[in-house]
DNA sequence: TGAGCCATGTAAACGGTTACATGATTCC
DNA sequence: GGAATCATGTAACCGTTTACATGGCTCA
């Protein structure tokens, strides 16, 4: 019995209390968005796989005319669940960030746009952290409950999204002093690849 | 002319003095293999999609019995580049990253186990960050020819991960300290989801 | 002479997103 | 009465990865 990470979420979703597919969805728009985010038409499909597997069990819970499926985490979800968290990572972090993209092409624009751009980035970045502030509550709420975890990786993207802030600070300062190019940057003649 | 970040990968990486497909591939693993990996697969298909809309033009540039194709970026493609660069990032970076995942879950786990994550999550940054710093005299080199933010994007990705090891070992210690829950965490009988 | 790199491509599979389709319940 | 939310799914598309296929050149 495989799965991707995907599958995880959804095990883990269910674990910690999650019982609809919707449910699962809502969970993770709120405090894993920033780092696995997912959608409705990837939940339902998952959450079939994962019963035709045995990981989860379903059972009808409609109330009156509104269709509702109950999740619940089989002994063998859990064990799979256990096995996955314990398992050497192979895959590793895809980063992807079109904005260290853009940065890393910069020097095609003159220092005043250069200039722009890090501050467009910066304030991506102070957007994102302030939307994970406000779940900083939901974090130390769950903490009490013994989860502790969920609250632990809410404080993880708030501290990293601010360091990246700082390092933007920086960086700005740094091309306000020295603006060692007087302009824009040509093409480079020639030389190999970076 | 639309295109993707990939496009502007491959735009870019011609700008900077690569010639050939092989040569862009080879390129991008060096620096940008954090940021925005990419396969010789998604390169070639993509080099004739930007000369069919006319950003690059391609000359033969074999050698003897062997083939390659030398590309250039056109002035249409150099004013494509300087338009992404400027344009607002409507979308948001997709940080994805399985380490954050599974440290979300690891409540499931017992305090050793959850000890062993962090610091296998934290091995990985090392090693990643070892990898990194191999390319900074690249970037130092480059800047004294002008061309400054390849080593700014090294430099980030370095201090980036520096941070996140820090911020790995504080956790690892705040774990070891105050291990509130004694052993594995069962599921939480109910509760709404987080 | 063989390993490793240079060089170019195609085909199939995969994971994920967007759009589509439908309808009930709740709360203002 | 209408907007927002709860609720479930399917179909099509898109970007990316992996596997396949081929062959020349270089250097130990």
């Amino acid at each position: 019995v495989k799965g991707t990470p995907s599958s995880y979420l959804v095990l883990g979703m269910l674990r910690l209390g999650a019982r609809s597919g919707y449910a699962i969805k809502k969970a993770t728009d709120i405090s894993m968005r920033f780092f696995w985010p997912t959608s409705l038409a990837q939940v339902y499909p998952e959450l079939s796989r994962l019963e035709d597997d045995g990981l989860v069990t379903r059972h009808d819970d409609s109330h009156g005319a509104r269709t509702r499926s109950a999740y619940e985490v089989t002994a063998d979800g859990e064990a799979a669940l256990l096995e996955w968290l314990r398992s050497s990572e192979e895959a590793p972090s895809r980063f992807r960030d079109e904005g260290v993209l853009r940065l890393y092409f910069a020097d095609a624009l003159p220092l005043d746009e250069q200039l722009q751009l890090v501050r467009r980035l910066r304030r991506r970045i102070v957007d994102s952290e302030a939307e994970l502030q406000e779940i900083l509550p939901l974090g130390d709420a769950l903490a009490e409950a013994g989860t502790r975890f969920p609250g632990i990786v809410a404080r993880f993207g708030v501290d990293a999204f601010a360091f990246v802030q700082d390092w933007l600070d920086q960086l700005e300062a740094e091309l306000e002093e020295g603006p060692t190019p007087p302009s824009a940057q040509p093409p480079p003649a020639a030389g190999p690849p970076p």
